[in-house]
DNA sequence: AGGGAAACCCGAACGC
DNA sequence: TGCGTTCGGGTTTCCC
């Protein structure tokens, strides 16, 4: 759930919320949320920093402190909520911190598979990842290239974060139908126009995901419709809104996959 | 190098 | 109604 389009979404929203303030304490409840560093460390290190900025890389959110930043992967469940007040666990809360305005940042996560590091060095969990697909040096021609330089299965190449930084499993779905791609096919195989075909169609699926603040598809919800609006996605048993075949679900690479079987014919 | 499987988690949804 | 089982999301790690 928390791919490009709804960590996106969440910068945007925090951004004004929480620039300019300071981090008084921290408090944590479910140890395995932090990567790194210990809880002991975590909480004096974090203690007093103020927040420069808040920024996203890929599915990363990053609260820029004035020595450290502050990295928090979301994954499926994690969210994070301004409250007022002190600090008080509410249920599923992880971390709490007590910020300077009487407000409290907490990062709420059912599943506990969220994480938060605390690093003066990045670059060691960004550094790894692929290009932005909505940046300039995101180009046709840098897809086809690359595609070209593997011979990968194409869906879980879409999803390696070091390709592409930031589709998940839902956008690589909506994005292989659009460009009529087979999940399944070899990356090397594609021709040039069907790379050209996939780059507008990443473009297009993640701006839209943008647009409609993200998809909510589980119980966990957070305000975004794009699930109203999935082409394939989910919509196993379901007419093909191209062409009206049956759209059929398989599994690659251990992933559900959703593809209508004549628009994403394999060859 | 690439792919499969398991692990990490929970609650919804299902089967009986 | 109340059990037990299955499922799925993103990522890492291990094995072939």
């Amino acid at each position: 759930m928390p791919e490009l389009p709804e960590v996106e979404t969440f910068a945007r929203t925090l951004k004004p919320e929480l620039v300019g303030k300071t981090i008084l304490s921290a408090e944590v409840y479910w140890a395995r949320t932090l990567a790194t560093p210990s809880t002991d460390q975590f909480k004096r290190q974090v203690a007093g920093q103020k927040i420069l900025d808040v920024s996203r890389r890929a599915k990363y959110l990053i609260l820029n402190l004035e020595h450290y930043n502050l990295l928090i992967h979301l994954r499926m469940s994690g969210d994070l909520i301004i409250r007022e007040g002190k600090i008080k666990a509410e249920k599923h809360d992880r971390i709490l911190l007590q910020l300077s305005d009487h407000t409290v940042l907490a990062f709420n996560d059912t599943r506990k598979f969220g994480r938060i590091w605390l690093t003066d060095k990045p670059e060691t969990i960004l550094g790894k990842l692929g290009p932005e697909p909505l940046e300039k040096n995101f180009t046709s021609q840098w897809l086809y290239e690359n595609l070209l330089n593997r011979k990968r299965l194409l869906k879980p190449l879409l999803l390696d974060q070091t390709f592409i930084a930031g589709l998940g499993n839902i956008y690589t779905d909506e994005c292989l139908h659009i460009a009529q791609l087979h999940p399944l096919s070899l990356s090397n195989t594609v021709t040039q126009e069907k790379a050209g075909a996939l780059h507008k169609a990443i473009r297009t699926v993640l701006k839209e995901g943008i647009r409609r603040n993200g998809a909510s598809i589980d119980w966990v919800y957070r305000g975004g419709e794009f699930q109203n609006h999935f082409r394939v996605y989910g919509r196993d048993g379901e007419a093909c809104p191209v062409c009206g075949t049956i759209i059929q679900k398989l599994t690659v690479g251990q992933r559900g996959t959703h593809i209508c079987p004549v628009c994403q014919h394999m060859r």
